[in-house]
DNA sequence: ACTATATTTCGACATGTTTCGAATTATAGG
DNA sequence: CCTATAATTCGAAACATGTCGAAATATAGT
């Protein structure tokens, strides 16, 4: 997982994902709070196909949910993941 | 900080001093709870001019602190540094 | 001063990662 | 079935990282 963060674009994209969310709200369910590869992409400065790749890292680290929605392929973080991580670092 | 975990030989080597003080000690503080380099050694299979590198990189992000005594260099976690690390993931 | 121990610096090489563009697959809508 | 849009796969080049051994530095004790 920190490999998959240790890239200043994934940690971006995690960022974003992360912060898509009303506080309490369970992002990966309510499917308004999602953003498909395309929005993910905005401001990035970086090919289609690099992005691609981030993403699938993202998701090979079990940090993301990916899930295709038509032409779009949707993007979500459990709050699962951010509670597992937190918790590694014990205090508090 | 992320890119200093991401390798498996810096995030065996911050754990280990993560662990190292019973829970509420500040690592830093007490002496009896630091590493030297030589002890972070054991068990790790790399060189010690590896160890060397990566404990300077752990230094250079922040994540853990380092002071010669002696002939030997102490190394030691500062527990902001985990209250800032799991504040990053914020719920809980 | 000399020696032994602990650690770091340096240079070199092998291995991994990031990035892109071109070609490919997936899907929706005429 | 054809086209346009969205996203992915693939291969190659550039760049970064991990690793070691040899040499250097630091310190304590003789």
């Amino acid at each position: 997982m920190f490999k998959a963060l240790s890239n200043p674009h994934r940690l971006a994209l995690f960022y974003r994902l992360m912060n898509c969310c009303t506080p309490g709200t369970r992002c990966g369910m309510d499917e308004t709070r999602r953003f498909c590869v395309g929005e993910l992409h905005e401001g990035l400065d970086i090919a289609p196909s690099t992005l691609s790749h981030h993403l699938k890292e993202l998701h090979r680290a079990g940090l993301i949910q990916m899930e295709r929605r038509g032409k779009h392929v949707d993007c979500w973080l459990e709050p699962e993941v951010l509670i597992q991580l937190s918790h590694f670092f014990k205090p508090d």
